[in-house]
RNA sequence: GCCCGGGUGGUGGAAUGGUAGACACGGAGGACUUAAAAUCCUCUGACCGUUAAACGUCGUGUGGGUUCGAGUCCCACCCCGGGCACCA
């Protein structure tokens, strides 16, 4: 037996793998279908980084696991390899992207290779492939034919590095998602694809797929479904109607003024109506310099004008309220006009004070202990809660024995006929003796807040008004309390900051909330101050109000339309000429694929121009309708595009004559499971699920959705925690990794180093137990009988338990996702095997082939020494027996009051039996003494829990 | 602010409400060796105590609660990571 060689082995097995195709799928065989994918990478010249290889190695041990299951397994790969880095090197060294990125690739190819990745190379596919962008540049003609694909002028986000236009997805807190440089925004005329025609499918489709949940809710927040209403406010004296949308329909009377967005078209149309206009153009001059980083930034504070002139009528009541124009409010979601309502809204809320606008609470709270569920019929109460304060900055607190509800400000029940100002004063005296009070404001709205009171056995329903006192004096008269009721609180003044962290309880902290943080009401409640609305629940009056004031319901989205042109040298050229005379037109499909033509000066330009512009010969063509001049679109798409369907023609690579076969599609979608980074949840992810809808939508896909499953995997970080990125010069390069311990060792250790779904650092002193651990399978080789199977006459029957419980937990684990406890249940079993004097060769085997979608490479060699002819992984994956998966002895622990106070080996694990020998045991019977155990708790074949009171 | 994760030994981490710390790294001691590396064996959460052990006490971010029994369930809070963020 040889010592472990890593690179002669490694080398030896990707060289047989590769000559007998072994990886290659099947278009046409009738075993179960299993398609395997994870995000094909863009070829950067940093080459391979570890992350890749925790996603396609955890991958490939599931598509060698379903292999071994006999499944038809497409495992593909391939390059995303239009993009901005390999432009930017290009501009950089002056070599053609083209040329960069084949040295990438090839670079790319051969590190895959030496990982033994189970690809299937015959479906390689290359995004910058002209044979493959075709198809590329075809869907997105179906969609310019569709009307999804128009060109238009916009508002755009602007990298003034990368010198292009991006899309909303691509900005990253106001930066460059590539470069990180603050994103301008400029006017340009620019391709559009109409993903928010698609945005409540994109949202409802989630119901039916198998995506992780936070990856599903990460899709929903940022389509960002809302659903509300759209009302008419009338302008007064003109024809026009400011239509604003509401998800708070039921504040509808709380309006004290309406908003439109600067950009709002409505401002130019009214101009000869507003007195002020001059105001109002400098206010929006003055925006159109602020970037929208700024004009969005956290704590900005809100700037307006008010329309003077301008008379809105509010539809439910004739109400005449101001118009104003603010930056808060954006004139690309909703109708880019809202309602304003001070009283429960908080920009709202915010904006009302700074411009001294009128506040008008409607909604009364309600709060329900869950000890009235069910409750139906309610004792009636009114209440109040007084938040009294000393003008220097103290809070009055009662603190109550805990049993009687800990600190509370002072309340009390008012009296018949009583107003809530006078029960207040009078409760103030009467608990605490302070007299000198002034009223400083009361509630409009009151509190419904329903409990059941234990020593009344009853329940209560306590309207609760609160009232808002300041103390001139600290003057106090003796109370009126009896002895043993002073006994029952202590009166404490605390700082503002210290009562807003004691005081809990609810009604308290919204008293507080009110006057001293002065928050509005933002939840929902029962209406009031709403004329005949008066008394219905938020919910009801959201639909009755839309209806009375002939408003209809309707749904936003956050999702922005996709703006998709790119004006970058390194992407598919959008295949339109514009026409003089027939304006847009698209080329004919047999004039694809539009090449992209070589050029030499491919730096992007400062007009913003794609470089594709200054090729007048290639740029100036014939219009294929009427033949008449025309010019060809300069800019390219982004790099998103070819990566929107690429999973489509794996099935189908070769195809010349569509983007796959029919036959092949069917075969092969949807995608059973999908890998890859949370990153792309809201970009590609996001995306190629919009292109795929549509594909089905004109017939060419069959499935509404592209991938069944979807998972992520967590980042791996540098060793001290932080980002790895090229310049921090912390990254861990896979080559040398490799060629000093191996592949199979690298791959080992990924998927043992954690949690596969979590972040974790990288730790390459880690990576000797891994290490070590194939050098012990492979050594064990030496001790293996290989003649003879394992006797079953019952000697080793503590191993059959071992590996059976191995089996299952391996392939449970794998399709899980729990690969590092995969492999340490492996080293679980590999211990017990290096325990025996002699380890039989079957038993070898399941080790081996447990390992191999793991460690391939050595398990092959092993496997081949051991004499057996065919490949380790065209095997038939191990099954358990279930009947072993039981031992005939059990480990039984005694705990007497839950804590463990012995174990013991049992022969059986009937109750009685079990129990009764706990109970003779001899340490048991001492520590129990004279006392009788009240329970005896017994947990089948595990435990026994001995309770005795008083020990 | 809102929405997701997460917080367990020196480290990475394991644990269907039932012996917390599996497995591994690191560390200590020993074997082998002229020696070192490699390998193998033993120990390795903290504290108390003893010649030594058994044993005992504490221990999964903090504080409460439910339970015979809580890392795990419930409530409140703190800290870290990620996403979204004036979306009406």
């Amino acid at each position: 037996m040889n010592k472990y060689d890593h690179k002669k082995i490694e080398k030896k097995w990707q060289k047989v793998w590769e000559t007998k195709k072994m990886y290659r799928a099947s278009d046409t065989s009738k075993a179960k279908k299993f398609y395997g994918l994870i995000e094909f990478p863009f070829p950067s010249g940093a080459g391979l980084h570890t992350g890749h290889i925790r996603s396609y190695a955890a991958m490939d041990a599931v598509a060698r696991k379903r292999r071994a299951q006999g499944e038809n397994v497409l495992y593909p790969i391939g390059w995303d390899a239009f993009g901005l880095p390999t432009e930017n090197y290009a501009i950089k060294t002056g070599i053609q992207p083209a040329k960069v990125t084949k040295t990438n690739t090839d670079n790319f190819r051969r590190q895959l290779k030496a990982l033994g990745i189970s690809f299937d190379w015959s479906r390689e596919v290359n995004t910058t492939d002209p044979e493959y962008y075709k198809w590329t540049q075809w869907i997105f003609l179906q969609m310019f034919k569709k009307g999804l694909a128009f060109k238009k002028m916009t508002h755009v986000n602007w990298c003034p590095k990368d010198k292009t236009v991006l899309a909303n997805e691509e900005v990253i807190d106001g930066k460059c998602e590539r470069c990180g440089t603050e994103v301008t925004k400029k006017d340009k005329n620019q391709w559009i694809l109409a993903i928010t025609k698609y945005a409540d499918r994109l949202d409802k489709d989630l119901d039916d797929v198998d995506y992780l949940e936070k990856i599903k809710i990460q899709q929903r927040n940022w389509i960002g479904r809302s659903e509300g209403a759209e009302l008419s406010f009338k302008i007064k004296g003109t024809e026009e109607t400011i239509t604003v949308f509401t998800t708070r329909a039921d504040t509808l009377f709380g309006v004290t003024y309406v908003v439109l967005a600067p950009e709002h078209e409505l401002v130019k149309k009214l101009s000869k109506n507003i007195s002020n206009y001059s105001e109002v153009e400098e206010y929006i001059e003055s925006l159109k310099g602020v970037a929208e980083i700024e004009r969005t930034a956290e704590g900005k504070e809100k700037t307006g004008v008010v329309l003077k002139g301008v008379v809105a009528i509010n539809p439910v009541n004739g109400e005449e309220i101001p118009v104003w124009i603010a930056d808060y409010v954006l004139a690309s979601y909703g109708t880019g006009a809202v309602m304003a309502v001070p009283a429960h809204d908080a920009r709202d809320h915010v904006f009302a004070l700074k411009y001294n606008l009128p506040f008008k609470p409607v909604l009364n709270p309600i709060h329900e202990r869950p000890d009235v569920a069910g409750v139906k019929s309610f004792e009636l109460k009114n209440k109040i809660v007084a938040i009294v304060e000393d003008g220097k900055g103290n809070i009055l607190t009662i603190n109550w024995k805990p049993e009687l509800g800990g600190r509370l400000f002072v309340g009390g029940t008012v009296e018949q006929g009583e107003l809530p100002q006078v029960t207040a004063i009078r409760e103030l005296a009467e608990e605490t003796g302070y007299t000198d009070a002034k009223i400083v404001d009361v509630s409009e709205e009151t509190f419904t807040y329903r409990y059941f009171a234990h020593s009344k056995n009853k329940a209560f329903e306590a309207k609760t008004t609160f009232v808002h006192i300041r103390l001139n004096s600290l003057t106090q008269k003796e109370t009126a309390l009896e002895e043993n009721e002073k006994n029952k609180f202590v009166l404490e003044w605390l700082p503002v900051d210290r009562a807003r962290k004691e005081v809990k309880e609810i009604l308290h902290v919204y008293g507080f909330a009110k006057f001293i943080d002065k928050q509005p009401f933002l939840g929902e409640g029962t209406l009031f101050n709403s004329q005949k609305f008066d008394g219905i629940s938020s919910e009801q009056a959201k639909k009755d109000i839309t209806k009375a004031v002939g408003g209809k319901m309707v749904v936003k989205y956050k999702l922005r339309d996709w703006i998709f042109s790119r004006q970058r040298y390194w992407g598919e050229p959008i295949p339109v000429v514009t026409c003089e005379k027939c304006g847009i037109v698209a080329l004919p499909e047999k004039e694809l694929p539009l090449k992209l033509p070589t050029i030499k000066e491919f730096a992007p330009t400062d007009t913003g121009e794609s470089p594709l512009a200054t090729l007048t010969k290639w740029v100036n063509t014939k219009c294929p309708t009427c033949k008449g001049p025309a010019k060809r679109e300069t800019d390219t798409m982004p790099q998103w595009a070819g990566s929107s369907w690429y999973y489509l023609r794996y099935a189908d690579s070769k195809n010349k004559k569509a983007l796959a076969s029919e036959k092949n599609l069917k075969y092969w979608t949807p995608i059973d499971w999908y890998n890859g980074g949370m990153e792309h949840t809201t970009l590609h992810l996001l995306y190629s699920r919009f292109w795929h809808k549509f594909l089905y939508d004109i017939g060419v896909v069959p499935t509404k959705e592209p991938y069944q499953k979807r998972t992520s995997h967590g980042l791996i970080l540098a060793e001290g925690g932080e980002k790895m990125s090229k310049s921090k010069g912390n990254t861990v390069s896979p080559d040398e990794l490799v060629a000093l311990y191996g592949a199979d060792t690298l791959r080992v250790y990924e998927m043992f180093m954690g949690p596969f779904d979590q972040a974790i650092a990288w730790n390459t002193s880690n990576m000797i137990g891994s290490r070590r651990f194939i050098e012990r399978v492979y050594n064990l080789e030496e001790n293996v009988v290989t003649k003879k199977k394992a006797p079953t006459d019952g000697s080793r029957k503590h191993l059959e338990l071992i590996i059976n419980q191995t089996i299952k937990k391996v392939g449970d684990d794998i399709e899980s996702m729990g690969f590092n406890t995969a492999v340490s249940s492996l080293m679980i079993l590999l211990n017990a095997l290096e325990k025996e004097e002699t380890v039989y060769r079957n038993e070898y085997e399941v080790l081996l082939q447990l390992l191999a979608p793991i460690a391939p490479h050595v398990t092959e060699e092993i496997w081949a020494e051991l004499g057996n002819k065919k490949s380790i992984h065209t095997m038939p994956w191990q099954e358990f027996d279930p009947k072993k998966l039981q031992s005939d002895t059990w480990k039984i622990v005694v705990q007497i009051n839950g804590k463990v106070r012995e174990t013991f080996v049992s022969h059986t694990d009937d109750e009685e039996e079990v129990k009764s020998m706990v109970l003779l045991m001899d340490k048991i019977k001492a520590r129990i003494g004279d006392k009788t155990p009240a329970r005896v708790i017994y947990v089948k074949g595990k435990l026994v829990n001995i309770v005795v009171p008083g020990l």
